[in-house]
DNA sequence: TCCTAAAAAGACCTAAATAGTCTACTTATG
DNA sequence: CATAAGTAGACTATTTAGGTCTTTTTAGGA
């Protein structure tokens, strides 16, 4: 249950680099793969449940590729770790409601249940747009 | 790379009960195991590196067992998941510095830091007392 | 003084999730 | 019609989390 694993950083790197070259033309993973050094059969990998989220548009044969289905301001890091993580919980209680039996009673789950809003919050409020510009500080 | 295992859920668990029950007498890990439904041997472990954080305080010998070292207002959730899980950020390339030999140029590193940040700030704002307190809406 | 209840320490095992690879197939362009 | 690309799913390897077992140490109380 590791909300931030290796496919949403790869994933958000491959994004962020297609909204820095622009949707004008396709982009083909391998070349990603290559500049970002990441395996090009996982990067392929990624791109399908992306693809699936309505966050990437593929066209196949010579000279396809990918590129965004929206526009960069449209799609927020939110969106992607969700696509590809599957979930935007830190925790299996949190969210879904008999995931524990313990939950009526918890003292805890509301600490954790309230980790999830502000983890999700923050996500949502970042777009590719703001992640491809120039070096942002999201700290402040 | 899970930030919140089941050592932190289980060991919040556990201080929660603790500070519920007062910093009076010491409190066997058997009993609370068994209210709580966490394993023993399990819960022990997590006992462990809980006293070496300074939030624990331990007795040995018959009539033994645990108080908090500190006063429940003086203990922050952020305290008990660094205690128990080693650390406090997501991610491997946040905070350590030389983790990641792209970290320089790399675009997506800024929103993660944010988010660790976010994360910590959220969970240092919380008190045990806090936690052991009715029912508080955390997500508010 | 001995018995008992409890913490302490550390080795050990298992299951699950993550990370990564391989192969065979489909599609579109030039 | 060759080629570069995406699609799909099985497969393997690695790491981490979760849990157990065993032995030792300590202190209180009959
Ligand atoms: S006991 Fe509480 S924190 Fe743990 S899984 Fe159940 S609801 Fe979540
Ligand atoms: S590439 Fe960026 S996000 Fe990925 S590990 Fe390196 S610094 Fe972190």
């Amino acid at each position: 249950m590791s909300l931030i694993t290796t496919r949403s950083r790869y994933g958000l790197r491959l994004l962020v680099e297609l909204a820095e070259r622009g949707m004008a033309q396709a982009i083909d993973l391998g070349s990603v793969a290559r500049r970002q050094d990441i395996p090009e059969l996982y990067l392929s990998k990624l791109a399908t449940p992306l693809k699936a989220a309505g966050i990437l548009r593929s066209e196949r044969g010579a000279k396809g590729g990918y590129r965004l289905a929206r526009r960069p301001e449209d799609i927020t890091v939110l969106d992607v770790v969700e696509a590809l993580e599957g979930r935007s919980s830190l925790l299996e209680c949190t969210g879904e409601p008999g995931a524990c039996v313990r939950s009526g009673e918890c003292k805890t789950l509301p600490i954790w249940s309230g980790l999830d809003k502000v983890i999700q919050d923050y996500l949502r409020g970042i777009s590719l747009a703001d992640a491809a510009g120039a070096a942002i500080d999201y700290t402040i």
